[in-house]
RNA sequence: GGCGAGGUAGCUCAAUGGUGGAGCAGGGGACUCAUAAGCCCUUGGAUGUGGGUUCAAAUCCCACCCUCGCCA
């Protein structure tokens, strides 16, 4: 029976650049996933794209004398630029500004006013009249009317840590412009949680027994000690998704709400793009599927409270308005792997100081696999992490180049040089050959046990070590010796060693994509390893908009052991890795902190 | 303030009540196919602090300290 697996990655905000720190949280675990099930035949769909509305938006568009959707391209851009080159194998990477999205969004948003999730409410917010827009309560600051300290926002006092309601806040000024606001009564659209409470709470049981704890706990516990309250879903802003009701033109809903629609309605435009409108059913209503979320753990409760609310609350009407021949409830996250915190050497990544390491920035000078591997090895799936040089260093020299790059070319290059680039016949093979065999093979099971789990460093580790367990058979065998006075057991040896190399190369191709498929064509491989990523321009009513796509039809890897065979053809050699030289991290050091 | 996660060897992390381990770094050795890589041996711990429960605690309970996130 075919699995379909949906790969939630987390939609990147398109106000800043992504780091090192958003690529190990999300994008990067979630391509290992994805790779993953696609070498075990499972129907991946990776979804994701750019999140393009809200207040932040708009407001540095204005800064930068430009507009919401050119500031959202620009960066757009760019995203898409950093994924192909880090090897982000997403099947769809689109965008909230487009009209399919617009499109679902509304008929979710529908779909909860008809079921009766949604209310309406009046609140006082701030109004900037030199600007003509309502001001979120982080735009405006004033004197906290608690302890009598300036400088306090409109959400919370730093000075007492006091949460505050802004329209109680004095000598209220715009952080935008200086300029004082008044306050004006505005109307919004509630998400009414307390109607959902009980069926969330219902959801995250079910799932307790293999969630991380992090993840569950402070859903569950957040709702134990405080029932959840509407939120509003709607915001007095001109750049968004419009209000599907009469009277609302003036208003657009709010990002929170309608980004994480964006895993729905990028599966719809995937879908309708490869001419099978009716296909997203596979993976958010047919029984089995399975859906990952990966995000980082700022992200916690919109994915495990507020997003299995929306989808609990449109049950079967979101069928109806969108006309879908198939009907049922759509499907809820089956796990949200949240990830910690990746911090930078000792301190934490802030774009505003440029302490931090850029994704392209980093791949203009080295390589994706090994940004991969680190991030993997250091991927903060229990606790925050650390970005350190002087560590990516050792990790890159002292590991990826010394056990894993040089097994694979030393191997190489003596088969190359004694048997004239044809894998050698072994004869019959020694139980301490058909030792190490069954170690490689025994991978496939024990990677996988930890890949099903979301360990993703764990599973790295242990392809890792069969790595080790390689470097040792070749010690114990000692071809370079045999070759001088056996040249079957030489050959014997080298062709295990192959042949061991040539499985651990598909273990590891998750997490090192591109060295694997340099490894595949040493090793005489024809078919590529994974599919392509393509860029395309896709029109609609809302205009152009690039999308990065995955076109696995010529991928031929697939998770099993090796069938190398004697006779095969190889060829030649290189390194997968460089070694890089110690003076880096000092000259990497010394950029952080400064601009430019 | 409320809800959580984390604090274990120099570094990065395992270890869910039963003698605290691994990788890397550090020290020693034999080898030479390979990017001087790989292999073997090895030094190294008041498990954040203070109490408690227990025959037995890194692990369970209480308090406190520190870091991070969410509620905001």
């Amino acid at each position: 029976m075919t699995e379909y697996i949906l790969v939630a990655a987390a939609w990147p905000y398109a106000n800043a650049e992504i780091h090192v720190g958003n690529l190990t949280g999300s994008y990067l675990p979630a391509d290992i996933f994805a790779r993953y099930n696609r070498l075990r035949g499972r129907k991946v769909l990776m979804v994701s794209g750019t999140d393009s509305h809200g207040t932040p938006i708009t407001v540095a568009a204005d800064k930068a004398g430009t507009t919401p959707l050119e500031l959202y391209k620009r960066y757009h851009a760019g995203f898409l630029e950093l994924f192909q080159k880090l090897g982000l194998s997403y099947d769809l990477f689109t965008s909230t500004h487009t009209e399919n999205h617009f499109r679902v969004s509304q008929a979710i948003f529908s779909a909860l006013l008809k079921n009766g999730f949604l209310y309406t409410e009046s609140q006082q917010q701030w109004y900037s009249t030199s600007q003509n827009r309502f001001l979120p309560d982080r735009y405006v600051e004033g004197t906290c009317y608690i302890c009598g300290a300036d400088g306090a926002r409109g959400d919370q006092c730093d000075a007492c840590g006091s949460v505050l309601e802004s329209q109680l806040l004095l000598n209220v000024k715009s952080k935008i412009d200086g300029s004082t606001p008044e306050l004006r009564t505005t109307e919004h659209y509630f998400l009414d949680l307390s109607k959902l409470q009980r069926q969330i709470v219902d959801f995250l049981k079910q799932r307790q027994d293999y969630w991380r704890p992090n993840v569950l706990r402070q859903s569950l516990g957040q709702m134990e000690a405080d029932a959840l309250r509407g939120r509003p879903i709607t915001r007095d802003l001109d750049w968004g998704v419009p209000i599907p009701v009469d009277g609302w033109d003036n208003k657009r809903m709010y990002v929170w709400f309608e980004a994480v629609i964006g895993y729905l309605s990028a599966a719809v435009e995937y879908n309708a793009i490869h001419g099978d409108p009716e296909g997203w059913h596979n993976w958010w209503h047919r029984n089995g599927s399975r859906s990952y979320y990966f995000i980082g753990k700022d992200n916690i409760p919109f994915h495990a409270i507020i997003w299995p609310g929306e989808l609990i609350g449109v049950g079967e009407t979101l069928d109806e308005l969108l006309g879908s021949q198939t009907k049922g409830k759509l499907a809820l996250p089956y796990d949200v792997p949240a990830n910690e915190f990746m911090n930078m050497e000792g301190k934490k990544i802030s774009g505003s100081r440029n302490w931090g390491v850029w994704g392209l920035d980093f791949l203009s000078r080295y390589d994706p696999d090994p940004l991969r591997y680190y991030l993997t090895v250091n991927m903060p799936e229990s606790k925050d992490t650390d970005w350190d040089w002087s560590d990516f260093l050792r990790r890159n020299n002292d590991e990826l180049v010394a056990t894993w790059g040089n097994l694979a070319n030393r191997v190489l290059s003596f088969a190359y040089k004694h048997w004239e680039g044809i894998v050698p016949d072994p004869g019959e093979l020694t139980a301490a050959d058909q030792a190490l065999l069954t170690a490689v093979e025994n991978g496939f099971e024990s990677v996988a046990r930890e890949m099903e789990a979301v360990h993703l460093r764990a599973a790295l580790a242990e392809a890792m070590r069969l790595a080790g367990e390689v470097n040792r058979y070749l010690d114990v065998t000692a071809p370079w010796s045999a070759i001088k006075t056996d040249r079957q057991a030489a050959a014997r040896a080298i062709f295990t060693a192959l042949k061991a190399i040539d499985s651990l190369k598909i273990l590891l191709s998750p997490f090192l994509p591109f060295t694997s498929e340099r490894l595949h064509t040493f090793l005489g491989g024809k078919q590529p390893l994974f599919g392509r990523q393509v860029v395309e321009n896709r029109s609609d009513a809302l205009g152009e908009h690039a999308v990065l796509m995955y076109d696995g039809s010529q991928a031929s890897g697939k998770w099993e052991p090796s069938r190398l065979e004697p006779g095969q053809r190889l060829e030649p050699p290189a390194p997968l890795f460089k070694k890089l030289d110690p003076s880096i991290v000092e000259f990497e050091r010394g950029r952080l902190g400064n601009q430019g």
